[in-house]
DNA sequence: CTTTAAGACTAAAACGAATTACTAATTCGA
DNA sequence: TCGAATTAGTAATTCGTTTTAGTCTTAAAG
């Protein structure tokens, strides 16, 4: 033979390869591959592809196929902080997993934050032909991501824009506090305090509405002196809980802002000698194993629905009609209470 | 003009249409934009031709360059549990950051521990064409990955195989054993209790070591009955350090096993009324700074170098010339001292 | 015996770049 | 003033697929 007919070395088989081995055309090798039935391929003739296929162990480049096909099967995550942090590392679990089922990588990049890796990050994700992205937050926050997001169909998670003109998929803030403030009062709860985030956020405003409407739900009255602010962590937390505590009518149950900080309380009903849950009950927000699973005993908490966000961004991008990008709706998704012991 | 001059719509532009618009070649436009010195193009015309990108909004489509240069510019990281795992996030961090700063990108399958979801993930990462692949597991340990992984140049993290064949990235843990052991040592701590994990794993055994080591240096006998195994949570971990404290003689320093032990242990040294660091010392492992840093008194601890060892399996796989695979070195490294305010 | 219709394939043209091997027009040196 | 060198660029091929439009047999129908 010629000189075009060896085989060109070191490289992975193509299936031109594959088609002189079982002696048949590139088409056919196709063909067979992708069991296109309007193409009439008699079952020898598949076997004798599928055995040189197997025999070269000749496998599909994704490349030339996207190239062709013009579809990626890729789809982007662009995040702030989100992959450091373990508050959301489901959010990526879940929308890897709706991705896989759907036969689409994910392509994951943390920015740290920083606004020139974001505009980078982005470049890369739209030369790849990202058939979709994520713009995710660490903490449910409001976000001016970069405009070039919009050449391609984008859902925000855990964050929104001002002008709510882009899709998100947000925890509903309020329907979590609600949730917690009810399960205390469920459980005799009477007094109740709070214990909030103190940095103006939207999980403190919307956590401190439900926590109102429960008790005006439930007809308790609403006292401002039960309410502390601090900054979310146990120490913060130690001090308010403390000074909650030590009053004549002290409350009897706490809900605390989120884990972290219930990790505080913990420690201030310890230290005056109370019991958990008899003496003084505790809620906390969030749901970090973590914590909640090993502090003693462990915490009935309320769940950020990262893995729910992750999963239904993926979902949205996928049932899409090719070529049109989302309507920009705000998806609320609920925060589902995670009975342990405390209360 | 003719039929084929007008532009395809509802397309990204390619470099046609930049020449078209430019009124140059495709060829003189790849020559711009990949700055090729050995052509000589005027810069007048790169003028013009950037002028035409701009107006276009072109930007490379990389499967199309992948494709033709047939370098994907992408790296596999497979993982068992690492993403979900706070523990190991830092670990995706680190190898995300380097691939990044080496231009390429990352692409993360979870699989949850699963033999079929491993497989396919294999496959789609062989068909993507990955440059090099890692393979993670979320605690260090041994495991045997599906042979085709061979096919393409490949790092283990965090975990190894019996034979030691393939190449590895893991902690030591013997010199975090004696790191920790050595800090208390330092602090005059003369009996030192170490609450050890129950399920063999390298990390019992090497910590263990370096703990003897550690003693031994130091002049120090080793006592086997301030050693103490129980499964790795707060829970049984708070069991532990009590019996060890309430021995007459007790230890003035704990070493835990991790971090969730040592939460556990200061329940049970709170509990006893005694004081951290001036009763009793704790020290932990893992370095999880959400429990760590928001522990009463925040916990020293000795770090698992997760971040480090997603970052150097990275760069062992970028270094790599071309067509070869990484010897079968098995890379330690090592386990840092995070000092904090409990010995 | 000729036409039609399956049946079983194949040739060739995309897809969007990178790359090699030219061409045409100047400029330079002797 | 002639050939060589330089400058400025282009045509054509290639990467590995998918897909459209055929081609060539053979069998059935009329």
């Amino acid at each position: 033979m010629d000189d075009h007919s060896r085989p060109k070395r070191n490289r992975p088989p193509s299936m031109y390869d594959v088609a002189r081995l079982a002696g048949v055309s590139q088409t056919t090798v196709s063909f067979v591959v992708n069991n296109v039935t309007s193409a009439a391929i008699s079952q020898e003739t598949r076997d004798r592809v599928w055995a040189a296929i197997h025999a070269l162990g000749w496998r599909p480049n994704a490349m030339a196929r996207s190239l062709r096909t013009r579809h990626s099967q890729t789809l982007g995550l662009i995040s702030d902080e989100v992959v450091t942090s373990p508050y959301a590392v489901r959010m990526i679990l879940g929308a890897q997993e709706a991705a896989w089922s759907g036969q689409q990588m994910l392509l994951v990049v943390n920015t740290s934050g920083q606004r020139d890796i974001e505009q980078t990050a982005l470049q890369f994700m739209l030369e790849r032909r990202v058939e979709g992205l994520m713009y995710a937050a660490m903490y449910h926050h409001e976000v001016t991501p970069p405009p070039e997001l919009k050449l391609v169909p984008v859902v925000l998670v855990n964050c929104f824009v001002a002008d709510r003109s882009l899709p998100a998929i947000i925890p509903d803030e309020v329907q979590g506090g609600y949730t917690a403030t009810a399960a205390l009062i469920r459980r005799g709860h009477r007094r109740i305090a709070f214990i909030n985030e103190i940095i103006p956020m939207p999980a403190l405003f919307g956590r401190l509405e439900g926590y109102r409407q429960a008790l005006a739900d439930h007809g308790l009255p609403f006292d401002p002196s039960l309410v502390r602010s601090c900054h979310s962590n146990a120490h913060d937390a130690f001090a308010a809980a403390l000074s909650l505590l030590e009053r004549d009518d002290r409350p009897t149950a706490l809900f605390c802002f989120n884990d972290k900080m219930a990790m505080g309380a913990y420690d201030a009903i310890k230290r005056l000698g109370l019991r958990i849950p008899q003496d003084v009950a505790v809620i906390g927000f969030d749901n970090l194993e973590l914590i909640a699973a090993q502090l003693y005993p462990p915490l009935t908490t309320v769940e950020l629905p990262h893995y729910e966000m992750g999963r239904r961004a993926v979902e949205l991008l996928q049932n899409l009609p090719a070529g049109e990008s989302l309507p920009p709706m705000q998806h609320y998704l609920p925060c589902p209470l995670i009975e342990r012991e405390s209360i």
